[in-house]
DNA sequence: TATATTTAAGATATTTTTGTCCAAAATAAA
DNA sequence: TTTATTTTGGACAAAAATATCTTAAATATA
């Protein structure tokens, strides 16, 4: 469904999040061991994010990621998906035909455009403060 | 959504089956040129499906592939995409932890579990049938 | 049996994705 | 200003996916 990057890029911005909920900021090294995910590779996925505006950085001492209680209420996991992934899972066909075209469409077409919708609708629908609090309760975790 | 080799494979086998209602086998040539994939990898793949017995082959002049009625009523797009991609579009965490796990749930857990009951539903409710008599409708394609 | 045709199989090549490493730039504090 | 700390950026490496090529095996027909 999504690519590797995408899948370290979402847990690191969860971690990243409920971190900032405390008012406190993280190093790339913290990311990765809370989330189970290789460092080098994470800081360079952190990167893209944060051109995207999608979480904030901080050189030197004290420094480190963080997440505005704005940006993670107003920031959609679509918005993350996006920036790693591009469009191709909104919008491109499920046969990878060039595109989707609903006057020639390919076989898998009518079914395939309800699921990508319901997919659209989920990442639409849910913020980082939605599964930031949902992780920071315990309900959730990010690596076993 | 699927991999290159899968698209590939849904595509070839919806061509040799439609081919196959009006009772006439294809050459891997035919099936690359009519899906638009390319002849190799698409041979590689038919191998692939052969072995699971979706699609039956032929050696030798007169030869090629070919599905029958039974198998194209019986066959579900879902078994397609599991002997190419394997379990873990129907299967897998979301967010890449080592399985789905309800018990200790990743936090996309619950909105990403009904999606993918989505994707298994809809391919577990489509035969080979379904999509090739509407290709041969005229209905869909399978190139642009 | 000899020949032509077609898939099967394995080796190889290319491209993309994933991942690491290191030096440079930024910055806070002593 | 110097030093230590941290992200940034670029080069590099490894692995996986995609794709091609070549030869072998099977087989129908003459
Ligand atoms: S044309 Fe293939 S999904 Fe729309
Ligand atoms: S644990 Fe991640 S999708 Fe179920």
């Amino acid at each position: 469904m999504f690519s590797k990057a995408c899948e370290y890029g979402i847990k690191a911005i969860i971690y990243i999040a409920t971190q900032s909920l405390s008012g406190t900021r993280v190093k790339i090294g913290d990311v990765a061991n809370n989330s189970g995910s290789p460092e080098a590779f994470t800081a360079k996925i952190l990167g893209t994010l944060t051109k995207h505006n999608i979480v904030n950085s901080h050189t030197g001492p004290y420094g480190g990621f963080e997440i505005s209680s704005k940006q993670m209420k107003q920031v959609k996991m679509r918005d993350i998906v996006e920036a790693i992934d591009g469009d191709t899972i909104f919008n491109g066909c499920g046969l990878g035909l060039n595109e989707c075209n609903h006057e020639q469409p390919c076989p898998m077409h009518h079914k395939f455009v309800k699921v990508r919708e319901e997919i659209k609708t989920m990442l639409t629908t849910t913020t980082i403060y939605d599964l930031a609090t949902e992780y920071k309760s315990g309900k959730t975790v990010l690596m076993r």
